[in-house]
RNA sequence: GGGCGCGUGGCCCAGCCUGGAUAGGGCACCGGGUUCCUAACCCGGCGGUCGAGGGUUCAAAUCCCUCCGCGCCCGCCA
């Protein structure tokens, strides 16, 4: 029998979550009545929520039937006759081993509309207040302008950070930018002499770009060759010594800092295209200033496990926390007192830790064995809490092998964006005639980056990938412009309706189409997908999920008409409108634009 | 050499954490669909036994072991 429980309290924003309420209930009392005693968590932790080729949810009963000493076929059709019939469930039939469930769907679809009308844009996550989380993404050199496989970081981070606010967290993002280390000083050390001083090898390659050219390109430009003057220069590698030296101690040149601004400026500008944006930069230098380093040192120092080198470095043996035993000696200060990376990203960390409940880094999968170091540092100081690391890996270049600016193997990522806006442009005007050119750039800009962000999104983080032009830059099938497409005919639909209040006299007994209750299905399914995202990282999952109702929503709009349809057509627009709602949502999660037309 | 990650139809991927019913998509290919709400779409077809081998289990793409291939890391660099 249903249960209309009396819960106090708010809702949950979870449309499953009263219907299987109501099916752990029945379930529970048709167990019993086999002569199974299953308790409640037990029976929940067994359902396959994803169903099964029978219905919706799906009850494997090999572990009961094992536990109570019967036959499993013979269980599942006790089971089955055992049921009470109960509203929200349809019907249960007992298939092999299995029991399935076959939920109603005017049930399913009252719980589901009713959330998406009631939450809006909030559909799919939670209310707050949650835990405070800082996510740490992108974090590249100042050195130049990105290329396409450093930007898996920053989508990774970006769509991290937007589920997690979603899901009620109180999320800041931050970039940690790097101004203390050789790259850096690299910049400056070629950019404080007069261009007319420069070694002819840096001055001949790095030819002055043409003036439109962002400061990030700009300045960037000499970088890489400057990197390879180095090697055969021995003097001038003291030079740039003594002047790393120099920007630690805090007396470098302003330049030092202004370039690490401009060029940074650039990269962000880039990152924005894409709708990446964060809210706090940490530079590493005032870790040393603010006195948080020298804190770490006075803390490590203080370890009874701390060993001191020959020539007075000061490091950890970290062995015991699992460390590859040629890298668990670890030197955190140098002979001459100066702290290095491992030291300042411990401060920084140490820092992120105190100000928030979670903090979560995305790191490049060569960082791997630092964050193994960092928890291990972590362990040694005694810190209980410790950051979540999503590591990735490299987008390698064309024919594999890592992408490298002098190589020439690097792809830009604004050469990237320009050609996939290009393209979409292209495609924009074929289709749309008479269209105003801003709305053309408007329009192409979005399909494009859109095409872009989701193409890196939807591959799980820890998959090596290879750069392929095409694929990046293609609007069909699983991409984001299919995504943005379906979107934007749920929105046409609903303009030509002529009506602003869809929730309203809809009749869910009028889904009685197979698209109509798979869609129904599909939309009744992102909080569940949300809170898997958040629990995991696996932020490949926004994509899908985002792919899947695309297409059962396109699905639907092909197979049944709704502004000419008569008596259902109140319902179906609230359908229509409820994926409207849900596929903007799910693309502002991705930071891929929403179009009303396209 | 050691550590970590990856290996699913011709190509690109999801599923692996928390093992369950004929392994899901996309691209490509073949055949259809537009007097009708946007064909960046839809319908149908072809095609894989999940790198190889062993083990655990009533049940393995999923857990464990060995091997192979690819990538990354193993600095008083960042």
């Amino acid at each position: 029998m249903a249960k209309s429980e009396s819960r106090p309290g708010p809702v949950s924003p979870d449309p499953w979550t009263p219907i299987l309420a109501e099916l752990l209930d029945g379930l529970g009392t048709a167990a019993r009545a086999t002569g199974v005693d299953a308790e409640r968590g037990v029976l929940e932790s067994l359902l396959d929520l994803e169903g099964g080729p029978q219905g919706d949810v799906a009850l494997p009963v090999h572990r009961l039937a094992a536990s109570s000493r019967r036959a499993a076929p013979t269980l599942a059709s006790d089971i089955a006759r055992a049921w009470v019939p109960s509203p929200s469930i349809e019907s249960v039939s007992a298939d092999g081993a299995f029991v399935n469930f076959r939920v109603s769907t005017v049930r399913l679809a009252t719980e589901t509309l009713s959330r998406i009308a009631a939450r809006g844009e909030r559909y799919g996550g939670q209310d707050g207040p949650g835990p405070k989380a800082i996510i740490e993404h992108t974090s590249a050199n100042p050195t130049g302008p990105l290329h396409v496989g450093r930007v898996r970081n920053g989508i990774i981070g970006d769509t991290a950070a937007r589920v997690a606010r979603a899901m009620g967290e109180s999320v800041t993002t931050q970039y940690y930018v790097d101004d203390l280390g050789r790259q850096a000083a690299m910049i400056t050390w070629i950019w404080s002499k007069p261009r007319d001083q420069w070694p002819t090898e840096i001055a001949t390659a790095s030819a002055e770009p043409p003036p439109p050219a962002r400061d990030d390109v700009r300045y960037g430009r000499p970088y890489p060759f400057v990197s390879a003057y180095l090697k055969d220069h021995p003097e001038a590698r003291a030079d740039l010594a003594q002047l790393v030296q120099a920007i630690e101690e805090g007396h470098g040149p302003p330049l030092h800092r202004e370039l690490a601004e401009k060029i940074l400026a650039g990269m962000l500008a880039t990152l924005a295209r894409i709708n990446i944006r964060f809210d706090t930069f940490v530079w590493e230098s005032s870790l040393l200033t603010d006195g948080s380093v020298d804190e770490v040192l006075r803390r490590l120092n203080g370890l009874p496990s701390s060993i001191t080198e020959a020539n007075g470095a000061r490091a950890l043996d970290l062995a015991r926390y699992g460390l590859p035993k040629e890298s668990s000696r670890v030197v955190y200060q140098r002979g001459d007192g100066t702290s290095l990376y491992v030291t300042r990203d411990i401060a920084y960390h140490l820092k992120k830790m105190r100000a928030a409940e979670r903090v979560v880094d995305v790191l490049g999968q060569d960082h791997r064995l630092h964050a193994r170091t960092l928890d291990a540092f972590f362990g040694e100081l005694g810190e209980e809490h410790r950051p979540t690391f999503i590591i990735y890996q490299d987008i390698l270049a064309h024919g594999g092998g890592r992408m490298s600016t002098r190589g020439g193997s690097a792809v830009w990522l604004d050469e990237l964006l320009d050609d996939a806006v290009r393209r979409a442009r292209r495609e924009v005007l074929d289709r749309w005639e008479g269209i105003e050119p801003a709305e053309v750039d408007r329009i192409a800009e979005a399909v494009g980056t859109g095409a872009v962000r989701f193409h890196i999104l939807r591959i799980a983080p820890e998959k090596p990938v290879a750069f392929d032009w095409e694929q990046a830059l293609s609007f069909e099938g699983r991409s984001g412009p299919f995504v943005q497409y379906s979107y934007a005919r749920a929105g046409s639909i609903l303009r030509k309706s002529q009506m602003s209040e869809f929730y309203e006299g809809y009749d869910p007994s009028l889904y009685t189409s197979d698209s109509e209750k798979a869609l129904v299905r599909v939309l009744a399914r992102l909080p569940r997908v949300l809170r898997g995202v958040l629990r995991t990282s696996h932020v490949q999952n926004v994509a899908g999920y985002a792919h899947d109702l695309a297409d059962e929503f396109n699905r639907f709009y092909h197979a049944v008409p709704v502004l000419s349809s008569g008596a259902e057509r109140t319902s179906r627009l609230a359908l229509v409108a409820a994926a409207h709602q849900t596929l903007g949502n799910v693309l502002d999660l991705m930071g891929i634009e929403r179009l009303e037309r396209m």
